[in-house]
DNA sequence: CTGATATTGACAATCAGTTTCAATATTCTC
DNA sequence: GAGAATATTGAAACTGATTGTCAATATCAG
């Protein structure tokens, strides 16, 4: 990743933190710099025993809860594989939508691991892909409840 | 679900239970069945509390190891959302399309890895999915050669 | 600088899920 | 059906990931 990039999540994660009431330190841009500088997955204990080779005394709750603030800042990807520990990646752009159906909420994400897939299906008819749609319907966050309530 | 549908998947169950020389039980046949008459997500505690109310004394691992094995047997989709607990859903026909932008051909599939990882998607934002849409757009086996020559 | 407040890290606690193991149930063979 | 071989069971102990606790410490606004 370019060194601009790299700044720019810091300063986003930094406005992230101002507009939050919180406060930066050394462990959260020490956490977060590196992150931004990680390709693919990694999750938190790979993260906090990577810090500690330079940074001693990293405490793997920082490292969690950082992560979690990146997330929050939608600054990285938090995956739930089946194996049961949540991996991180940084974001990129490219998206897929997911509509509430009830107040029109949109919002956009992307998956790298569903692309695969889509690839690995198509290929499996003989098609060459040039691209998909994918629209994910249902309740949002706000929606679901209020729906529940109801039933 | 009827009674047939429900007495075909104890069947296919029971099958498979044979057929990887294992051996079919009391408490096996009261959580599968149990479990196919439940409509939407269940997770295993779910499943073992509502099961001790009628047959007490059904352990938490006895739960646990059927429910993998239902999962093995194709006949249970295990959900991993973002809380970490895992999520049991039977099984239901639903296909995507994969469609030829050159001669229109049509192909329905279905992926439930994509499924699984649509959900995941989903549930990151706190969506509840009812439906989704996926349409992949291509060439086909006999369209991909001809549109590579005349290019 | 200083006080108010957020953060830290070691450790304990929790949570879902798996393993252990002795007692028990099921199936195969005759 | 009996009996032997083997798979299954459930309680409890255990695992690995993540979160909560809390006293000591760092940050920031004024």
């Amino acid at each position: 990743m370019s060194r601009t990039a790299k700044q720019d999540k810091l300063a986003r994660f930094h406005e992230y933190i101002h507009t939050n009431g919180l406060k930066t330190t050394r462990q959260r841009d020490a956490i977060a710099s590196w992150f931004f500088s990680v390709k693919g997955h990694v999750s938190a204990d790979d993260l906090c025993r990577q810090l500690r080779r330079r940074t001693p005394g990293i405490g793997v709750s920082t490292v969690y809860r950082t992560m979690r603030l990146l997330r929050d800042a939608g600054l990285a990807h938090e995956r739930h594989f089946s194996d049961g520990e949540a991996l991180y990646e940084n974001v990129a752009s490219h998206h897929d939508h997911c509509i509430c159906t009830s107040c029109g909420t949109i919002i956009e994400f992307e998956n790298p691991r569903i692309e695969e897939l889509q690839e690995a299906v198509a290929a499996r008819y003989g098609f060459h892909l040039t691209s998909h749609k994918m629209e994910l319907y249902g309740l949002c966050k706000k929606c679901g409840p209020k729906a529940r309530k109801t039933a």
